[in-house]
Formats: structure tokens, sequence, C-alpha cells
DNA sequence: TACGTCAACATGGAAA
DNA sequence: TTTCCATGTTGACGTA
């Protein structure tokens, strides 16, 4: 699903035209806006490669005369679509200008402008504008860093996993990249630690889920056993349970727990102490 | 060609 | 309101 966005004079506020799920023909505020869907489900990059994908022929409603150009342009193949400084010049001259919105995550799916919004997608663009201008204009590359400016980045990263703005120009100096490449480097390298960190996180936690399961399993066998072994032995379990080695009997549930041993949270061990392995207190050697 | 990696980006939230 | 960051996504590119 896509939500459309226009901020067309001839559209009271800047709001949600519609969502493209099921349908192409959509009026608004006494405007026919037909959609010519290309089926590539994307309508704006983050990338600043052109991509035309979606187009719009907006016609008047016979009923309402308005000073809508006929056509709402959002794009076509080969007219910079994407380009900031397309947008730049198609801000200037109009009028009816394309906000569009692709929802890249979960939560993003635009529905409305604020101010703090318009403001960043306008430094962003102006960000994008000084960038394309540095590149001469030309369509963005995918960049591979060399080996030395990665090392260097890594070396940095592991004396400090951010930067501030001095180090930031500094270091963007010696590496012959943009200020804004190395933030952005910096930010991904957050990410992959933090995925990583993660990773060994769960692996360690499944691995201790792993242990726990043994231990029930192997508790629960022993509960068999000893549950047999009351039958065969009456008179054995008749004893007082404090006469049974590192056994105290709770007095108000009769619950038999390991002496003095709780958890740090507190509950109960239903083992003697020595027998019970805890994973988390070993997760250091997982 | 499928897949993994990663630079670049969009967006929301927190802090100042 | 601005700045910075976390997070999710996209698309170029390398490789098996």
């Amino acid at each position: 699903m896509h939500s459309f966005l226009c901020s067309h004079p001839a559209v009271s506020r800047k709001e949600t035209l519609m969502d493209t799920s099921d349908r192409d023909d959509v009026r608004v505020a006494g405007l026919s806006l037909r959609l010519n869907y290309d089926g590539r489900g994307d309508l704006s990059g983050g990338d600043h490669h052109p991509r035309p994908s979606a187009g719009f022929k907006l016609e008047r409603s016979s009923s309402t005369a308005t000073s809508v150009e006929p056509y709402l342009t959002l794009g076509l193949p080969g007219d910079g679509w994407g380009s900031a400084k397309a947008q730049a010049e198609e801000d200037k001259a109009c009028s009816a200008s394309r906000v569009v919105g692709r929802p890249s995550s979960p939560h993003s799916m635009v529905s409305s402008f604020s101010g703090g919004h318009l403001s960043r997608i306008k430094r962003e663009r102006d960000a994008r504008v000084s960038d394309e201008e540095e590149d001469g204009g030309a369509a963005r590359k995918k960049l591979r860093l060399t080996k030395e400016q990665s090392a260097l980045l890594e070396d940095r990263f592991r004396e400090h996993s951010s930067l501030d703005p001095k180090q930031k120009q500094a270091l963007a100096g010696q590496l012959s990249l943009r200020p804004r490449q190395v933030e952005v480097w910096f930010q991904n390298r957050r990410a992959r630690t933090k995925l990583k960190k993660t990773e060994v996180e769960y692996e360690r936690l499944r691995k201790c889920c792993e242990t726990l399961r043994d231990e029930n399993r192997r508790l629960q066998k022993e509960l068999q056993e000893l549950k047999s072994f009351k039958l065969l032995r009456p008179r054995y379990m008749q004893l007082p349970a404090t006469a049974v080695a590192g056994f105290t009997m709770c007095p108000s549930c009769s619950t038999v727990a390991a002496a003095s041993d709780s958890d740090e949270s507190g509950s109960l061990v239903v083992a003697p102490k020595p027998r019970l392995f805890n994973p988390f207190a070993h997760s250091a050697s997982l």
C-alpha cells in the first residue's frame, strides 16, 4: 500500500489522498485523479536514481472549476525523477508538487506532514543538492570504500563509536569523503555492531534454554524415580525432610527446597543446591 | 541468477 | 525547532 500526498493549493491541506492497494482512480477535493501505476510498487527512492514508476493524470472535475493544471506529473523516465535538483526546481516552479511516501519501515507510512517533517525534508533535499553538485550532478553510483578508508574508519570506531562534528570533519578530510558519508558509515557500523551483539545474545539464550530443558527433563525423570522409590520404600519417606541432607521443608506449603537456596528471583528451587545447574550463573562459559 | 553485503536513505523519537 | 541517533529499507555490486 502506498500513500500519495498532494500539496497542491487546490487541495486545502496536505493530506493523504489515497492508498493504491486496490484502486487506480480516486476523486479528491473536486479533482479526479487517475493513477497510472506500473506495478513496481515504488514511487520514491531512497537513493537518488531516477525511478519513475508511477504517474498521475490529474483531470478537472467536470463540475468544479479550479486553477489546477490538467496534468500532475509525478515523474517520467529520464525526467530526473528523484533528483533533488529537479525537485528543487519543481518546487520553485510550482504548484502541483509531488510528495510521495514509500513505506520504508512498518511505522513509516506517511499520513501527514508536521512542520518539523517539512523542514527535515528540505534539509535533506538541500544536502542532496549539494552532494549532487559535488558529483557534478551525475547519478550516484554505489560507493565501495577502499581498504585504507575502511581500516581507518574501523580504527576510529574502535576508539569511539560516535563522532563529534569536528572529528567527523577531520576524518572526512582525511579520507576524502563527505562528512555525511562518514556519519552514515558510523551509523551503519553501530547498527552492525548491535546486530552482531544481538545475535550473540540470542545464541547464548538459546543455549541456556536448551540446558534448562535438559535439566528439567532430568529432574522430571528423577522425580519419577523418587516417586516409584517411595512406593517401594514408604517408611524411608516418612523420615522428617530435615533429616535428608541439604533439604528443608517449607512449613506452610510443604514444598521441598534446597536449604537457603533461592536464585536471584527469589523463587524456590526444587533440587538440592549442589545438583542444580543454573545456566544463567554460568552464562560466561557458554 | 540467487544471495549476501553495505552505502545511502527515510523516518520517528529523544534530547537540547 | 534542530540535531543526532536507531532502525528499517532499498538498490548497487560482488560472488558462489
